[in-house]
DNA sequence: AATGAATGAGCCTTCATTCAT
DNA sequence: TATGAATGAAGGCTCATTCAT
């Protein structure tokens, strides 16, 4: 039989996104998903069970992706504002860089039918973050309160931005971060 | 018969959200609104243009509504940590009023395709904006940086948070919300 | 709005059967049928809810449609040999001439899936023959047995025969035919 | 070797009348057989040139299979009563054990397009008929009509009814078996 | 103004079949 | 021999849109 063609299944993830970020996620089908990879429709059913199946897996992998992305090997992770900053910049780096899975993800968790990945897969990426801040908030370095909070206050102004930035057009200079972080951080910071 | 129009428009785009927000942006069709609005399709077309037109208009209808809740009448719009706030919540609560709306925008916004739009209808909703923010800076009031910065530090973690809430079936507590007032304040105050 | 045709039913039924009995049931498509039929494939999906709705209703008319063929109007119903010959020869006359419908037919009753359709449109075409096989059994013109029995050994044999004329291209003449009644009368008569 | 050949085709043979008889003739498919049959589809490609040859020689085997069975090995077959009693019978018990087999030779001789398999393959299956249908034609047991409608005569009946039994999925009892040979019997004896 | 009828284009998916190992 | 991988063609069905009243 013929040797399976690993690199396959990727190039179809980064079909479908492209196609779903050009054309929209109503405009994406199966068919230019195919063409874009190369490959015939009918090979994608050999990868997924249906289009539904395909999406999910590709939203998780992009998740499980961005999740590692904050914190990259080696990474300190002691309660203090420089860890903050680096796992801010990471963010920062990944979303710049990978814009369009970022904004895929958006589009496909604000999709109410498909709402239930989450527990079907039963993901949870992010454990490392629960223990930094409530060592943190232990410490006195932050405010007390609800990590979920904690998580907006920090990381949905820059996420807003980037989508804006990248829409006009423009870019957001060294300057400008270092500004937006440090009023990121007096949000939450005691 | 004027009147008699206007209404057939208003349950056009009441059922256009209603469906997009039920099946998603995918799953909806021109013939499952007309069902939802209670009209034949081909009526839907002597409103508007084609599907793309009709959503276009729904966007722009939901944005300058959206445009206007930050400042309801008779507000007084000197530039004071109480003027921030009662606009502040006065977006919570349209938000949180009008979450269906509010999501459909995110994804009307997301997709690459239509972000001519804007331009299009020359759409400049927030000139109150641009004022309140330059007064403020002025009386040193909140930091001087781009009025895009304050508007993503100051709205993007509540909205963020209201989505999650959404999703996750559950609600802020008045203490909860001006706890996150109170931080994202700090984030943009001198 | 544009006036419904109400002969466009009947030409997708008759599309139905000429393609069913030209193809096979497995080669018939419907998009054939509606090339056949002379409309666009979407516009059987106005009459019919699927293909098995379509070939469900079709099932339906055909076998009501040969259920009154036996009994012509003004038909004698008593219980005599005449009676009989002349039932036996209005349904040889049916099939021959209405072969492609009969074949159908057949082929459905043997798709293991659809058998149910008889019950859920509680189909009973045939309360005439009930009553003619009573009073004939009661007048001692044919046996006692049951009315399933009755009804094979009278017309299976004809209806096999027709189908293997068919496939053969042959024809049976009017001596044959005689021959054959009265040999299926002598297996039910007394 | 040659062994292992012979059983994988009747485990093809096998699966298919089986996909067959459970999903019907349109729902069947390559790789559900395969599936059934426990080989690659690939594999089925080995042992026929495609998919109606593959129909055709289940159709040939299953026919053979039939002919055969009505003359069990050591039956007298001089022209007597009791010999066509006993084939009668025997035709009996092959169709109801082998229904999946019999309702699939019919709809496959309904079909129209493969009509022309019997002449391919020159089947002659039933010589043996012709031979005591003849004797018993001259020896005044039965009346001189066509072998056809002889054939027709004598076994449309049972056929008819096994199949409604299915159906209805109930059973014919001894006593009822006795009742309709002897009732088809009447119809061609002397 | 309003609508049911109608349709070509396109959707997702499965098909019978071939390829490469 | 045997098979998983691969595919172009076709399947049933729905879509956005237009027609005719």
């Amino acid at each position: 039989m013929r040797i399976k063609d690993d690199e396959k299944i990727t190039r179809i993830y980064r079909a479908a996104i492209k196609v779903i970020n050009r054309d929209g996620f109503q405009g994406s089908s199966m068919s230019k998903i195919a063409k874009e990879a190369d490959v015939s429709a009918a090979t994608i059913y050999l990868y997924f069970e249906n289009k539904d199946d395909m999406i999910d897996k590709l939203y998780i992998q992009t998740k499980s992706k961005m999740g590692k992305s904050y914190f990259h090997e080696g990474i300190e992770l002691s309660p203090s504002k420089s860890t903050f900053r680096t796992i801010w910049i990471n963010h920062y780096q990944y979303i710049t860089r990978n814009i369009d899975e970022y904004i895929f993800q958006e589009n496909f968790a604000n999709c109410p039918l498909i709402e239930h990945v989450e527990k079907k897969y039963n993901m949870d990426y992010c454990p490392t973050f629960e223990q930094l801040f409530e060592k943190s908030k232990a410490a006195r370095l932050i405010l007390p309160m609800d990590n979920d909070f904690i998580y907006s206050l920090l990381f949905a102004p820059i996420s807003s931005l980037v989508k804006k930035q990248k829409i006009a057009g423009t870019e957001i200079s060294m300057n400008d971060l270092i500004q937006i972080f440090e009023s990121s951080w007096k949000s939450i910071s005691q």
